[in-house]
DNA sequence: ACAAAAAATTTACTGTGTCCAGTTAATTCT
DNA sequence: AGAATTAACTGGACACAGTAAATTTTTTGT
């Protein structure tokens, strides 16, 4: 008949390319350097040819963000090791999460950043959000089959999570330059939301995460 | 000679009237909706006028976003009635920052979504960002001077700040839609951060964060 | 009334995302 | 092998953005 369509190897294969060229335009120009017009030279190709594999910008950024999330999410896993006491994973995990922002703050902006188009109708941006979830509300849960901490899984994950969030952010956007630094501020972070979460004696949690953090 | 140049006065009430315009334009269309040309069009002058009174499009945004910070610096001086003790009173800050990032997303967006520019250059922004800021140090401050909390001010205020500002941020870009919602977060995030910086029995801070955010 | 100077506008330039029409190239049927 | 078909790609427009330069309008002192 015709020519054959791509394969689902040839999309894939295009789509992961032109992924991995936004991403270093956004980490060599920032946001606004990343143009259908200046991936598109870099790639050697057309501004339109992306229109055959993606449906618009927004939808090429959604798949630059899933990768993103998918790089955070291996940050997450490479954190946990097998030996670790739970309190001991959950701050690690905090490490892990908090140096992969400062490292990757485009990345990090990426997934974050409220101006961002929402993930709604982007399922894979979705998956990652939830792939990155996994590991940290698998430690609390762990923290709390053991008894490290008290109270429902699901809600002392989501308050670390946004915790720690929201102080990367605030260090990220370049408000923290008065007082203390985020180096500072961690180790209390973590330890105020330990203690805040649990009947123990307050100097052993603390003792054990300072030792972790410092 | 020629013609006076504009007054100091004029300068300001032109600045101001633009500012107004386009945080409207900016509630009713969104981030993108704010253009040159919008603004221009919706203030009846041309688009190159707003350049007598504004370096370019950034210094815009600054003046806009100084207002949104007075606004919500605004909102927190309202939160602080005289008869509140520091830890009502904490809480109550609390509340009126959650409210107004939800019933003003777009204001809080411009605020602190991490890839607006950053206020360097721009005093009034960090004059705006200080004064938003003075209602909870100072009642940290109170509360640490009362006993109610314990540790250093600054350090406490920034958790804070920090933590409450994570939620919100979660909230406002959607990824709070699995698991449990912000109206139930927020009073667990406040007790938490409370019981984590003090040492009195929790039941009792407890249960005084309990009847107010509920 | 006139000249000068500042304000405001018009025009034009570059760069953006995207639509559209035309072209190229690959595959299959005869 | 050759023709027909059809997907992939290209190049040129368009509408929009921010803004620089030139131009016009307005205001004021003489």
């Amino acid at each position: 008949m015709g020519r054959a369509a791509l394969s689902e190897q040839e999309i894939q294969s295009f789509r992961d390319r032109l992924v991995e060229v936004a991403t270093r335009l956004f980490v060599r120009d920032g946001h606004s350097g990343v143009t259908l017009r200046a991936i598109a030279r870099e790639m050697g190709c057309s501004p339109m040819t992306p229109y055959r594999y993606f449906r618009d910008r927004d939808e090429i950024f959604a798949a630059v963000r899933a990768s993103a999330y998918q790089a955070f999410a291996d940050a997450q896993e490479a954190a946990i090791t097998p030996d670790q006491s739970p309190l001991e994973r959950l701050a690690a995990l905090g490490e892990a999460y908090v140096t992969f922002a400062i490292e990757s703050p485009d990345a990090y902006r990426l997934q974050f950043s409220l101006s961002q188009p929402s993930a709604d109708g982007y399922p894979e941006v979705r998956e990652g959000e939830l792939l990155a979830w996994m590991p940290l509300l698998g430690a609390v849960q762990a923290a709390v089959a053991s008894g490290d901490l008290e109270g429902d899984p699901q809600i002392l994950a989501h308050l670390m999570w946004s915790s720690v969030h929201g102080l990367v952010s605030l260090h990220l956007a370049g408000k923290l330059v008065m007082g203390p630094e985020l180096d500072e501020l961690l180790p209390h972070l973590l330890t105020t939301l330990m203690l805040g979460s649990q009947q123990r004696p307050a100097d052993l949690v603390g003792a054990t995460l300072q030792g972790i953090t410092t």
